[in-house]
DNA sequence: CGCAAGGTTTGACCAGCGTCAAGAAACCGT
DNA sequence: ACGGTTTCTTGACGCTGGTCAAACCTTGCG
């Protein structure tokens, strides 16, 4: 459970009693690619580390993430500072801080990568639908972040690195990448962040999945040898069996 | 920090080296309730322990709170439950599945209120600019949650108990009532829920602020003592120092 | 009115994870 | 290629907070 991915359906259905429907959460592409292609946007190569915008700064522009990994990152005012998400190709960047003059947290490269600009007033006044788009988008983060606060709320360390893997793995098998092996383009320390735990705890999680034999791990390369494992490890037995 | 409020100044501005303006994050109210004065609403009453809407059903509309105490809450299919929110009057209920057929989260009065109906078709196509208003509204709950993700991965138990207590305070303060004295309208275990503790340690934080004189606590009923020295607990001498 | 069910408090115990530390490995920029 | 920095791994240890249990209180319902 807890993925988020893009074309794939989402497997994070919710159990509910007394209501026939069923729930599917599905975190679609936003489709602003194909949506804003051939309009002439500043396009801006970024390296890692490089910040795309940092909290504070004027905002004037949504950044579509066209090509690389970005991490989006709150710091509060004594300096406690959490990883809000991990970004990929057709994310947008920016859309926090929408009814604000600034942006609301810092955006940052950690790869080589590519990113549009989409001047907002521009959009709102030409592409029909844009305010539609941007809602259904902004709606998909907050169930997307409900999510992970449900695993981080209830899931162990280990549950929530292997939530994590999976998560990653299927966003990227969306995009068109082997949902098999991957690349942590991020620290773990970044990770521990992102999942309210401990660098070191997130290298033994790993270390202990390795030593089952349900990933190969080789610095921040990631093999998943054993995909309904891991499933399995997050309780989803336990829902067959109901 | 980690308040999130309505007409209030947020207490929640980042520290941030390179960049000069300053961050308000600023959770304002919706401002819903002015805009559809007027307008011949469906308004409902609702009970204790009665759903607004549960998760699956299918949406037609948006709830606005009028008056009452209600809690959001995600499960999962395994069902793990997480508890996305308290809302109070001037909330809206639903804005999560914008994007959807059905509602992603049930929607649940802690209490007796009364909703109104906002049917999303006819406001969107009568109202001018009511599609701006919900992507603020959106982006506003995305840092809220944002806020806690951050306080649950960085405060110890203590500490997210406090802040849930300011931050609630706050929250009572904008709609006039007292911010020294508040009910807690949630179970302990809803609360431990919500800030990813169990409702022993909850218990036990109360118990403990109360120890200190900084709060007073008889059942639901919280007394404020001490709200400096609350706030001093999170850690906002350190960045007063800085 | 009294019982049952749910909610709260407190204690005892302990395990999962954080903390601290040290060493190895990988990744720079020069 | 080299030295310095950052990142990763592993171990030892201890604390915070989870678990289990029991008693008390409140609430609602028959």
């Amino acid at each position: 459970m807890l993925e988020s991915q893009a074309t794939i359906v989402e497997s994070c259905a919710f159990a509910v009693d007394p209501c026939p429907a069923q729930i599917q959460h599905r975190f679609a592409t936003t489709g602003f690619e194909a949506l804003v292609q051939g309009l002439p946007l500043r396009r801006r190569r970024v390296r890692a580390k490089e910040y795309v915008f940092r909290a504070g700064q004027p905002r004037q522009s949504l950044f579509l993430i066209h090509a690389g990994f970005f991490k989006t990152c709150l710091v509060s005012e004594d300096g406690r500072e959490k990883i809000t998400g991990f970004r990929l190709r057709g994310d947008l960047l920016g859309l926090d801080a929408l009814d604000m003059q600034c942006y609301a947290c810092d955006a940052m490269a950690l790869d080589t990568g590519e990113i549009w600009e989409l001047p907002y007033a521009q959009l709102r006044d030409t592409l029909p639908d844009f305010q539609e788009r941007l809602t259904s988008v902004l709606a998909s983060e907050i169930r997307r972040d409900w999510v992970w606060m449900l695993a981080v709320g209830t899931l162990s360390a280990e549950q929530r690195v292997v939530s994590f893997l999976l998560d990653l793995a299927s966003r990227l098998q969306a995009l068109g990448f082997s949902s098999r092996s991957l690349t942590l383009r991020m620290t773990r320390a970044d990770l521990g962040n992102f999942l309210a735990l401990q660098l070191e705890t997130v290298t033994r999680a790993l270390s202990h999945l390795q030593a089952r034999g349900m990933i190969g791990v080789d610095g921040r390369q990631i093999r998943i040898e054993d995909p309904a494992g891991l499933r399995a490890m997050l309780g989803v037995a336990q829902a067959a069996a109901a």
